[in-house]
DNA sequence: CGATCAGTTGATGGGAGTCAAACGGTGTGG
DNA sequence: CCACACCGTTTGACTCCCATCAACTGATCG
């Protein structure tokens, strides 16, 4: 399902995305933004749907999403699906100093994905990468425990503001998008996946946020209308869990 | 089978819980063994219900649960409280090797705890012991994503019986019993926490397996009866999630 | 011996799942 | 160009899993 690169600009915008999330932890050297840009010129394209990742597969190669969503999961045997995250422009797969010796889950595109292989950046892991990929390590595992306390322990109008304003944070900090208004092309099949939702209740849920006025959504296009209740109805801990440039 | 009584005699059996995990995953160097051993002159005792880590903290010292059991957990404003794992004898708690900036979450002694000091461990950190340390991170990762099928997309029957199962593996690999028998001092109050149910339901649901003649609890020995069963019907993935020494 | 804690049981209610159908947009083929 | 299929969304009706409230038990303990 790979297709040919259609580039519309610059490799610098290419590859932005992942220039704004890393500048987010500390500012990137002149030397590894360079370099990063240079990952521009080998992008992969796949379709809304392809997997990424076979779960359990030797030495996936590491790389960055530079746009489009995906996702990892689990499924169960009956059909149910869990996602784990959501991966967006200026995420990473695969993308760690120590190669885990096999695919912790299966990753699936969401929408059309292109990435870039990243797998040059870690061929030598000068010590300002191996200090960049600590943050992002720590980062995921704190979007994890999130994504637990969300299911565990809240209700489908707290799981879903939650997200919401997860996603907004780390769009805003990938430079794709702003905290309460941003492009979402999910799925709710796929919302309902993530959120440990039926489709029909995600999709009442949706509508509950709307008529209490805190969201509004037309044709992909969110906006958060009230962060700020978003934040605590959801009790949303922003410490850490995203770097964010301004107080 | 040997009953591995955790007597304060020797350091050797004081630290065989680590030793025994750490070795599943590959045999253990002897020079590894005898500064882990050494490891054993340093221990820190604490009661239930105590504090092992603030959430948040700085720099908090790395150490090995070497008797009890703790959880790491958050709690919301309201009072709910969500565990994202449970440790037990063998477990390190801020072992890595990369020092996180900041504690991700709280630690909580869950039954009277004894913890050994593994600062020096990751003082100059060898290959042997980074090689581990991946494997671990790996391991504990693994157990996050299984909780998150559990939260997400199961029944309170099917995630209790989950986490029976993966108990079990877990204290086999650490030499303190057996996976369809152990030892379990959980209150039913932590499990509900753990489980994302109400103590009301965990009781039921315990006593359902009981009826179904899946497990049988007695004073805080458990015993799966039918680990097969208790597997399929939790769709237990044994891939990875535990370096089994057995095939 | 009262007090507290963990476990147990019953009654009741609600949040979310399931089933079903209809709507609108998009793409495709006759 | 329209018919049709397909996909994602939406809505209603009904069901059920699990939470909540409440009371009671047994064990431990100061």
């Amino acid at each position: 399902m790979m297709r040919p690169t259609v580039r519309r600009a610059g490799p610098q915008a290419l590859m932005s995305p992942v220039l704004a999330r890393l500048n987010g932890f500390s500012p990137l050297s002149a030397a590894l933004v360079e370099q990063i840009e240079g990952l521009g010129r080998r992008t992969e394209t796949v379709a809304a749907g392809a997997t990424l990742v076979e779960a359990g597969d030797l030495a996936t190669r590491p790389c960055f999403i530079v746009d489009g969503w995906a996702c990892r999961l689990r499924m169960l045997p009956d059909g149910r699906r869990q996602l784990f995250n959501l991966l967006i422009p200026g995420d990473g797969l695969g993308v760690s100093i120590h190669p885990h010796p096999l695919a912790q889950s299966h990753a699936t595109a969401l929408t059309r994905v292109t990435t870039v292989d990243a797998s040059v950046l870690l061929d030598p892991v000068s010590e300002e990468i191996r200090r960049l990929m600590v943050r992002i390590a720590a980062q995921d595992e704190s979007l994890l425990l999130g994504h637990i306390v969300r299911l565990g322990r809240q209700t489908a109008y707290e799981r879903t503001a939650h997200l919401l304003v997860e996603i907004g944070r780390r769009l805003q900090a990938s430079g794709v998008g702003e905290a309460a208004a941003y492009h979402f092309p999910v799925t709710q099949e796929a919302l309902a996946d993530m959120l440990g939702l039926s489709i029909v209740h995600v999709n009442r849920t949706l509508q509950q946020l709307r008529r209490d006025g805190l969201i509004d959504m037309v044709r992909g296009e969110m906006h958060l209308l009230n962060l700020d209740t978003l934040m605590s109805i959801s009790d949303f801990q922003p410490s850490g869990a995203v770097p964010t440039p301004q107080a």
